[in-house]
DNA sequence: CTATAATCGAGACGGTACGTCTCGTCTTTAC
DNA sequence: GTAAAGACGAGACGTACCGTCTCGATTATAG
């Protein structure tokens, strides 16, 4: 509200570009029709519709029904999922992973990572985008968690933070796609084993 | 029950008479066009083509193509990886595991499970089947791996087989997903974290 | 009756050969389903399945649908529709029309022979066998009928009589095809203005 | 109304836009192939693949191919078959039922009222949509044809245009559909018998 | 009194066309 | 110059029948 965020808003009416308005009703027909219909079920025709847009309307802005997932992909997780940095690098640590479970297992954006997973195994070009635009950033951004423990002097430099990083996550992501519980025990044991050797 | 050779099945009476050639060929024309095309890129239409064969015949016996990937996978999985039986339980994990990764990353079906695994994301009903035939088994013949250890006294009773099969498995899968390598030491690295304080 | 009609008539069970019953199932099950579904919807599937009989068995004896069709109309049209002879050629052709529009209006027979002129306008091949095994013989038929009446002096020697057939006939059929009712006397009126002038 | 160029049809709003010359494309290759491969081998992917036009195109606009041969007729049978009005009556009538003839036996589009009252005798739903945009309508022109000459005082009030209509054209009909010849004698005949005696 | 040969029910098979769905492009009209 | 509307070419979907082809099993004659 207050200080007018880069895309203006549009208040009262656009000024004349892209309607912002449109914008952001197809990324919420995108969310709602994902939750509804499951990935398959998402059309393009179905989003422009559930929108009232039109279809060419989304063309000109998205290449395809995958890009709009991503586009609310990364403004979701940018939200839903910061690294904390209060704490001791280990806390932040076992913080972000209950987050990232909470995120992957309740929240509707979860469900659109899980998505853009699973259609990155079935189109290698959409694979490729998929890594610039979310995996490697955010991978970029675990490993600097860990890396700060490092830094601090908390986890030993033997730690090797790539390696590390698939340890812990690797499992969540890999309960989150099969449907399983990712309970705080199970969190809590990744963390130790990874973790617990190179801990000062 | 006595004598029972090879084709077994079709005792008493014929079970009607199945072509056995357009169902090995629809299997190879689907596993050549999965790796030549990726999931998006494979059809019925096309798996028809390649193989030689009707469209109807394809229909006759499967009932989409994800159903003919599984039946690709639990034969080829079945095949190639096997749970090692012969050393000592750490050691058949740890060859399992290696051979796992061999297999999602090097075996045409280890594709197929990556692209099962992705399309479980995009259908729920799929997602069923897809459990019910091959995760749920293979999930179960994993931790009877870890319990034979436990039986014979090489792991402690406190181990939690299902925590531990995702602890191990988890890593190396979701970093097939994401067309990570996934070196030897990798794996030694989350057998030790993950199963050395249980050793007896 | 009396002297055995080459087939032999299956009396107590086939001798050896074709299957009478078989046989009739099918010429049966196509009357009852031409009735019931149209032309259209008669397949051979259908009609197999009605007769329980094999697909094969068809197509061992017949080499189409339209085959079965003409196999019933000729044994149909020769019981139902016989050239009357008992009274004048005026009267016997009066008699004959008048059967001629009760076969195409009331009989399940006059129902195929609607769909194989129909069907003639479809299939040129199909044209050629209709005409050599029905069309023309009926023709001839036709003729030899108002021939007997110039031979008998009735009508003048100047009738020509394929003209006159077609100029009685053709309105007959045209309004069966057309699904029009044919009241007596409009084939009176037919058979006045056709032939009077020609009466001795 | 005033200066209405060519097209028309746009008058004050857009009727959203149906291209013509996809239309035109699709009613030309439907004669052509009717004539080349006649209606059994008349097909929707044929008839899309020789207009160059997309399979759904097709649908969007018919329901089936024999609402695409009704418009051709429809379209045709305008052109070539009006009703003569310079002359007598029974002059009239004398040209109409020659072009007739010609119709049917010469010009391609009479090919197409020869399938459709074929079609007619396979389906029951088309033949009703074909009596109702074609025959009844034309069968009423023709009527009237007739109904003028009463009314002029050439043709006796005592004729039954009904009966007379089909006692003309039903033989002309009937020739056409199996395939006769229909000299002039023939309809001069026909004429002759039908109506001299309702001659003033 | 076998065997041989043809028929039969059953139904899988390679095909073709069906009518539907969704894609991504395009064109028109309105603001 | 963006937007709603929607026709268009393209092509895969899953279905229905086509006509051909085994596969046992049945059964009357011929050896």
């Amino acid at each position: 509200m207050a200080t007018d965020d880069g895309t203006r808003a549009t208040k009262g009416r656009a000024p004349h570009r892209r309607d912002e308005n449109a914008r952001l009703a197809v990324l919420h027909a995108t969310d709602d029709l994902l939750v509804e219909r499951s990935f398959n079920g998402l059309t393009i025709e179905g989003i422009a519709a559930r929108a009232g847009v039109a279809k060419q309307t989304i063309y000109r802005w998205w290449p395809s029904k995958v890009d709009i997932l991503l586009d609310t992909l990364i403004e979701d997780a940018g939200r839903q999922l910061p690294v904390p940095e209060t704490a001791s690098a280990l806390e932040n640590t076992r913080r972000y992973l209950r987050a990232l479970a909470r995120f992957l297992t309740k929240d509707p954006a979860g469900m659109v990572l899980l998505a853009l997973i699973g259609e990155a195994q079935h189109d290698p070009a959409m694979a490729k985008t998929f890594h610039e635009r979310y995996l490697d950033p955010q991978r970029q951004t675990e490993r600097e968690m860990l890396q700060r423990g490092i830094d601090s002097g908390e986890f030993s430099p033997a730690l090797d933070t790539e390696a590390a990083r698939d340890a812990l996550t690797g499992p969540i992501i890999y309960r989150a796609l099969t449907g399983a519980k990712i309970p705080r025990t199970f969190i809590d044991t990744l963390i130790t084993n990874t973790l617990e050797k190179h801990l000062a």
